[in-house]
DNA sequence: AGCACGCCGACT
DNA sequence: GTCGGCGTGCTC
């Protein structure tokens, strides 16, 4: 017998499959880890098929042995491994390296044993406490203890009684010690009973269309507040019902106890969690209860994809449109493409939701690949807050140089005084990248593009990130000719302290990056502000999502357009996807929300669109821009990023990427459009000169002329230079 | 990734 | 003369 295996060094030259005989004493599958020989080194691999002869004959090498005692990769995970490999350019032991927890690589598995004592079981604990000295006071406390207990562990019981009185009790054999095995159970203190709920009409309707048709693909365009987790839970209690196991994937930052709560109160043991906040130790314990099968459901951030769980019946994306769910370094990948590619392989329904899903999920949406369920209303009838757009322009003119208009705080006083909470909104993304007007709201943009222009600092340019146009700074507004055009604005701690100074009274909370330091920042804010410790929230992206707040009934959301005029040809969407869901925090319990949103454009379409909850409306206007623009969805963009010790190492490799990309082009004349290159936005970074082809395919022949671009960004490149192939990047600094 | 092989500069 | 620099090539 014959095993193909792939080593687990991730290098170019060395991602094929390497033969190796198969001892007759060792029984091997597919998708065992094993150890082999490989070169003068002895490596970790992973068995991706088996055959009865290999071409190299006797040149072959026995597998060493195997590096667990279960199979570590699914057959599914071996065929995903290809898939992975194609679609994304990733090489095989990368793939792999995604299915399994890192710190079983490099042999160091880790079952974590401690030691536990207990009572010996022959004694009896009277006769022990009588032999006793009076003196000993930690011992018989720690006997007394002991009693009470099946067992303890030993760390535990020197902490609380002193190692010495432990030591002691052992050696006098009243104590015995054994070696268990740690389950490290994240967040093992949030339990609790939660029953299902009755569901509202629109609920049901959307629980019962998913379910009429298993092996479907779904939307699910819910409001905030609709309740989508419900009918995700309905849904699974049901695809659980015929035996089949399910994975929900949520966004990293919306992993809040709350949302285990509410899954371990209603599937108690059976859900295992998968996410980044987890120690190395839990990971890996709940990664092996899920291979196990001794869980049904798996809940976890974007990597949770990988679970190694079989005969999935159901895939549900969460706030779908979110983009941690795209990795946008290292392996590369779009988690959503491989949840339909899960799917597939397992006749499991895929469930997308999203009370703004991302425009390419609803145009495909609009084109029947996925069916469209809708839930228009919040639960209990409650209304949606009623969002009021606030001109800063006009507030400059009247004379307030405050970030803070009127509006804004007499809807904080109102708030305060009845006893509610607020949240404030400090919409930081793309700080002072773009230029803006302060008098008129202008923001420079590209001619050609339709996309705003980066602020180079390093050559004091105006930059387009999608063509090489540039363009100089200028000193006045080009439109209305005023000088007050500027980058930057304030920051959270900033609008805390002038709140502060206006609400002497009201206790504030800050939540932020620097805030949030450390495992369990997030928790305590959010917590603080839950236990209404705080009257006003004030933060930055990672307010805006998924919380549940009944008390909160104001919003206010400062620099709306922030987020608009990042050089980003989702920038827009984007902004409508973030107000949306800031807006989305007021108003969920009985008292109806308000929101106040602040803009130096109030004119712009999007916030008509996200004031009057009209997605509808912005998904037809903006659809047709991406379609004018040629943006995606109708076309990839494609960049070959290299980064070079040399500016001449870049600049050569560029010069010989782009003319072999020409001739692709003629190739596919109507395919390939845009085609650049030109240095990238930072054109320095960590000591290395960054360089970029860009350009945009058609959607038709996109895989193919990937292929082929990305071979040939390969075949330039040398041991002195990295290059990044990137499809649809986030961002192109 | 490692490790060996192989061909050019400054040292006990 | 040689120790050692890291470019190139190979691993079933």
């Amino acid at each position: 017998m014959v095993a193909e295996v792939i080593v687990d060094i991730s290098t170019a030259d060395v991602d094929r499959i390497f033969d190796y005989a198969v001892p007759e004493t060792i029984p091997i599958v597919v998708g065992d880890r094993v150890f082999v020989s490989f070169g003068r080194q002895r490596t970790e691999g992973i068995v991706v098929g088996l055959k009865e002869t290999s071409e190299w004959g006797d040149k072959l090498k026995p597998i060493d042995g195997k590096a667990d005692s279960f199979t570590a990769v699914l057959p599914e995970m071996v065929e995903l491994m290809n898939f992975l490999a194609k679609r994304f350019f990733l090489r095989k032991a990368d793939c792999l390296r995604l299915f399994v927890p890192a710190q079983m690589r490099g042999g160091k598995v880790r079952e974590l044993e401690r030691t536990a004592a207990s009572l010996a079981p022959d004694r009896d604990l009277d006769e022990m406490m009588g032999a006793l000295r009076s003196t000993a006071t930690a011992q018989r406390a720690l006997l007394a203890h002991l009693a009470g207990v099946e067992w303890e562990w030993t760390s535990a019981l020197s902490e609380q009684f002193g190692y010495a009185a432990l030591k002691a009790l052992t050696e006098k054999g009243y104590v015995v010690t054994q070696s268990k095995r740690v389950i490290r159970k994240p967040y093992g203190a949030l339990s609790g009973k939660a029953d299902a709920v009755d569901l509202t009409p629109q609920q049901r309707v959307a629980v019962d269309t998913i379910l009429a048709h298993p092996g479907g693909k779904f939307v699910l365009h819910g409001v905030t507040g609709s309740g989508k987790t419900e009918v995700y839970m309905t849904c699974i209690e049901e695809v659980l019902k015929a035996g089949k196991t399910a994975i929900m994937l949520v966004p990293e930052i919306s992993l809040t106890p709350q949302t285990m709560q509410r899954f371990r109160g209603r599937f108690g043991d059976n859900v295992a969690l998968l996410h980044s906040g987890l120690s190395a130790g839990e990971r890996y314990d709940e990664w092996l209860r899920i291979l196990r099968k001794e869980v049904s459901i798996v809940v976890g951030a974007r990597s949770a994809i990988f679970a190694p769980i079989a005969d999935v019946g159901i895939i549900i994306i969460d706030e779908e449109h979110d983009s941690s769910y795209s990795s946008e370094s290292n392996p590369r990948y779009e988690t959503e493409a491989i949840a339909e590619w899960r799917a597939d392989y397992n006749g499991a329904t895929l469930v997308l939701g999203s009370a703004t899903p991302s425009l390419e999920t609803y145009y495909r949406a609009q084109k029947g690949e996925f069916e469209l369920v809708k839930m228009t209303k919040r639960v209990a009838e409650r209304q949606l807050p009623e969002m009021q757009i606030v001109d800063m322009c006009e507030e400059l003119r009247a004379g307030n140089k405050s970030i803070l208009s009127r509006p804004l705080l007499d809807g904080l006083k109102e708030t305060l005084d009845s006893g509610h909470q607020a949240m404030i909104f400090l919409n930081r993304r793309g700080y002072s990248s773009f230029m803006i007007c302060r008098k008129c709201g202008h923001v420079l943009k590209c001619t050609s593009c339709d996309v705003s222009l980066t602020w180079h600092r390093s050559e004091n340019l105006l930059k387009c990130h999608y063509c090489r146009n540039q363009y100089a700074v200028p000193t006045a507004c080009p439109k209305c000719g005023s000088e007050s055009i500027r980058y930057g604005r304030d920051g959270t701690e900033k609008v805390v302290a002038d709140l502060q100074a206006l609400f002497p009274q009201a206790k504030l909370l800050r939540m932020d990056n620097d805030t949030t330091r450390g495992k369990t920042g997030h928790l305590s804010i959010l917590t603080a502000f839950g236990n209404k410790e705080a009257d006003i929230l004030v933060g930055t992206q990672m307010i805006a999502k998924g919380h549940d707040f009944g008390n909160v009934t104001f919003v206010g959301i400062l620099d709306a357009d922030m987020s608009l005029y990042i050089g980003d040809y989702h920038s827009v969407e984007r902004t409508f996807q973030l107000v949306t869901q800031v807006a989305g925090r007021a108003g969920r319990a009985e008292t109806p929300g308000r929101v106040v949103l602040q803009s130096y454009s109030p004119k712009h379409y999007v916030f008509y669109f996200a004031s009057t909850y009209d997605y509808e409306g912005f998904y037809r206007k903006e659809i047709n821009t991406r379609e004018v623009t040629e943006f995606p969805p109708f076309r990839k963009i494609v960049r070959i990023l290299v980064h070079a010790d040399t500016e001449d190492e870049a600049f050569n490799y560029v010069k010989k990427v782009l003319s072999a990309a020409r001739k692709i082009q003629n190739e596919y004349p109507r395919d390939i459009s845009r085609l650049t290159g030109m240095r990238s936005p930072i054109s320095r970074m960590d000591n290395k000169f960054r360089f970029q082809v860009v350009l945009r395919v058609t959607p038709e022949h996109d895989q193919e002329i990937c292929a082929r671009l990305f071979e040939v960004a390969m075949q330039y490149k040398t041991p002195r230079i990295s290059v990044f192939f990137e499809q649809n990047p986030q961002n192109m600094v």
